[in-house]
DNA sequence: CTGAAAGCGCTTACAG
DNA sequence: CTGAAAGCGCTTACAG
């Protein structure tokens, strides 16, 4: 008796084609000149009998799946957690479905998704990339797929994004620290391409010279991470120990940051009289533990929804341009320094 | 060129029937007595012309969609996030799609977002109810859609459900507190109907029953929380400063928990010398600061395991039975009492 | 202002 | 051992 109702059932219930219902389901019966009693009426059926048109005739019959792809690097952190939700949340209220995947910053695996969600048929896709996924992302974009990069982008496509304004951030904040008084200023990041990393480093760069203050080859450390939390805490504590000139760290994520405190706590270094602290990308450990950490935060609302706008956009367009946004962080002062 | 290829071109190909290669494609060839040359051969044009099935047609035909339905209460918190990210992997091995939503534990909302999967035709549903949704899921439940719940169930209804075992794990860290000698154990939890923090209620109070302790009243603090961190800080800290003769304080949730350590920190007493304290679920902030904090961890990945492969028996197998599991939940000692 | 009918790409009962 | 054909429930160009 439920779900079993198609539209046959409700254009002879109403004493209409099937045509007449289906305009009216759609929107169209103004288009076509349905007459506006036919239209209310097979609207009051059409909500009597909590009629829903079957989604796979339709995506049969359109080519159109109202399912997106999402592919982030986990779900399970609390950053592109809530980056999904607030993608999901918006996509519902637009009628899409959102499918998602974790990459794990894995590129062979990150491949495999993309062409999985391919085969699903989704109508659109919104991918923070691996490293290398630039050929795969490159054959999409060929196929015409509505497409936004997120997070990170390659600077060689011509591809919609959505990112933070990663150079913004260091920037500010390490000339918020130079206001201070501080001089050297170790900064510690991990090795890596992506243009998310690398303008964090050039914003650091870029206050020091524009400070007047000389870069040090000794106060930059390059860590070897793959993935977050993966974590080696002992160069870190190594840097540490042995670095006793500098009066600033700034952490380029969290998670540098977070085992960047553990050690500064177990060295018995008091933040921020001895060391101040800062570091990218926010965290409940920053904000709750003594004293606070001072972070360059990503307003994840915002970026979540550029994202998925940009996407209706390039769904909704019928000749859509390419949209390249940058977010600016916001950065949230505590005690640390 | 890719992705516009149908069953007609593959039996054009391999000069058969669109039955031939349906067949093969669903592993149908012995059944209907394909030579065993036939079917190679069409696999192999298969695999050459790389095709995949239309979702759609298949949907509409089978009225199977090969999408589950997965709805927790919030995909941005570390919990829920990894278990939809291990239920998505297994999920995606197994051929199915997984969409998801978060309820916010708000009931109207997840009231709406079950119809909504309905809509989808999802094939089976993996639920973290809120208060109220009984009614709902009663009514899913009789239309034999398939349904497992997730983290909390209703003891009224008959149907598979994946829980931690509450009830153990406060029971366990309690005694392990007053092993160690505490007599007075605070309990913070949230009024709530739900059978889990009954459980954990119960789980406490049964401890100190057992080992010939009282509950005294003014020991325990219910806190009126709808939300994960919606919290208002003031109650606990007012509760922590009021109660002195405390020597060890019970979190019933990991929120709690922080707010507790914040109010703890702030009023300057030293953990586990003057105050113990555990909590239960895990959080990166319990594990890196300082001193770490003891907690009733839920083991994620086998939380999530079981919910999926309930699941996938429940939709392959004819006539599946109700499978009831409880997870026993794993104590982390750490250095907070 | 409205309807009959083709066709999207599958699966499967039926016929041989 | 294999194929012709119906039908799942829609959308829409076409005809009136």
């Amino acid at each position: 008796m439920m779900g079993k109702l198609s539209l046959r059932d409700i254009a002879k219930e109403a004493g209409v084609s099937v045509t007449t219902v289906s305009f009216v389901l759609n929107g169209k019966a103004k288009d076509n000149r349905i007459s506006d009693a036919i239209t209310r009426k097979v609207e009051r059926i059409i909500k009597e009998k909590k009629f829903t048109p079957n989604t796979f005739a339709r995506g049969l019959r359109t080519g159109k799946t109202m399912v997106l792809g999402l592919m982030v690097e986990d779900i399970g952190n609390f950053f592109f957690g809530n980056v999904a939700k607030t993608i999901e949340l918006t996509a519902y209220q637009k009628g899409y479905k959102v499918i998602f995947t974790s990459t794990d910053n894995d590129e062979d695996k990150a491949k495999d998704l993309l062409l999985t969600l391919k085969h699903q048929q989704v109508d659109g896709y919104i991918v923070t990339p691996t490293a290398g996924l630039n050929k795969s992302i490159a054959q999409l974009q060929k196929e015409n797929k509505p497409i936004v990069l997120f997070d990170r982008y390659f600077p060689e496509l011509d591809l919609s994004h959505v990112i933070l304004d990663n150079f913004k951030g260091a920037y500010e904040i390490t000339s918020m620290l130079i206001r201070k008084g501080h001089k050297k200023i170790a900064f510690i990041t991990i090795k890596s391409e992506m243009a998310q990393m690398r303008d964090r480093l050039q914003g650091y760069l870029a206050s020091l010279q524009e400070h007047g203050l000389d870069f040090e080859n000794e106060n930059l450390l390059k860590l070897d991470f793959k993935v977050a939390n993966s974590g080696n805490y002992s160069e870190i504590d190594h840097f540490i120990k042995k670095n006793k000139k500098i009066t600033a760290i700034f952490f380029a994520t969290n998670y540098l940051g977070i085992l960047g405190l553990e050690s500064i706590i177990k060295n018995k270094i008091s933040i921020p009289d001895e060391l101040a602290v800062v570091s990218f990308d926010d965290h409940d450990l920053f904000r709750v533990m003594k004293p606070a950490v001072t972070v360059v935060a990503q307003p994840i609302e915002k970026l979540a929804n550029a994202a998925i706008n940009t996407l209706l956009y390039l769904l909704e367009s019928k000749h859509p341009e390419t949209r390249k946004i940058k977010i600016s962080p916001q950065i949230i002062l505590r005690e640390s320094v």
